[in-house]
DNA sequence: ATTTGTATTAACCAAACGGTTAAACCGGGC
DNA sequence: GCCCGGTTTAACCGTTTGGTTAATACAAAT
């Protein structure tokens, strides 16, 4: 009886996350959800008291498996452009393989900050910071890149990184029409950290 | 009469903007924006029948607002470099003064891309599109640009310009706590032209 | 075979929601 | 003074929604 509690379990996370990711917390139906996990809505309830703690759930896995890649990359001791190269390369594979994340969190943010904003600090992501920082610091002083602002700089990585994603169906439509995305952004990770280095590189 | 029925048409666009951009269509409640535009909520249906047809007319001036920079871009004749910095100026402009419209588009499209892909038409977008393609082509095959997919280069542009924008609560939080964002996106524009100039110069 | 505790369901409920109706309001023209 | 058209409202309606209840299925333990 614990085995297929557990599968239910496992079907509910799998529906729930497909659900949330498509709609959102205001446009997802716990019916919908229930029936994608071919369960009754009352047991759903069983397993999660409502839909606030489902969300939460589903929602907190969604924010490490954004967040892990940033906090790896401000933690990551390696030299600044290899750092460069490692975090776009993390983030396209993360995001092939999840495509929804960026707009998912994006949307839940905007629509509530004060909800969402303090399951950000689960991660580590402030611990390596200051040391990326002063990497970045160091090498403008050294005169390796040019004079730029840290968390710009990583804001500019994620944002090359992220937004192609976020933006897809659009962008087929207005700037990718009849190109295989799929293909494009498999290749992509590579071009946005060139791009990068090659922008900031004297 | 007249003149009273155009103000409370007026207030009830602001409040939907207001609205809509901050929950979504799911999220958004007609008696919500009927409050905040002070008026009954049959008010409300009597100048817009319901939900559906409201929406429709504010994500329609949201997609105008966002496309337009774009189609100025790609029809612009003036040359590569000068063309990146002014769209980067207009994107940064517009994104001040309505900083919600990236997510307000992206997560509609997200949610139902067939309800809304059809509306990217309107614009002119497609126009100019061919020929933007060709400069690029040219300033590469001249040497004058490293080599670059048009379409990637311009995807670059946007992603640099309305990512930040998308992302900022978040990036308040990891990334620039304790610094007035505001400031910063003003001085940007600049910055993102010089980031995409130098990335692509040989 | 009966008990026991978990898993599952059908039926139900109150609140919220988008939308409608019918009546009242109100200024201009006659 | 009354009528007429567009404007505004209170009250109402049917449906959807998140959530509950009470009863059942079911496998393991006694």
């Amino acid at each position: 009886m614990e085995k297929k509690s557990l599968e239910t379990q496992e079907n509910i996370l799998d529906a729930a996350r497909t659900i949330f990711a498509q709609k959102g917390l205001a446009g997802a139906r716990m019916q919908e959800i229930a029936d994608r996990a071919g369960i009754n809505k009352a047991l759903l309830h069983y397993y999660y008291k409502n839909k606030d703690k489902l969300f939460e759930q589903v929602y907190k896995e969604a924010l490490v498996k954004i967040l892990r890649p940033l906090a790896s990359f401000l933690a990551d001791d390696s030299e600044l452009f290899q750092k460069i190269r490692n975090i776009s390369h993390v983030y396209h594979e993360v995001l092939i393989e999840y495509p929804f994340l960026p707009n998912f969190i994006l949307n839940e943010v905007n629509t509530d900050p004060s909800r969402v904003l303090h399951l950000m600090n689960v991660e580590g992501v402030l611990v390596g910071r200051e040391k990326t920082f002063k990497q970045i610091e160091e090498a403008v002083k050294a005169g390796k890149i040019r004079p730029i602002d840290p968390a710009e700089l990583i804001l500019n990585i994620i944002s090359l990184s992220m937004f192609p994603f976020a933006s897809r169906p659009i962008a087929q439509e207005l700037l990718f029409k009849g190109v295989d995305m799929d293909a494009m952004f498999n290749k992509r990770a590579d071009r946005v950290a060139d791009f990068i280095i090659h922008s900031i590189k004297i």
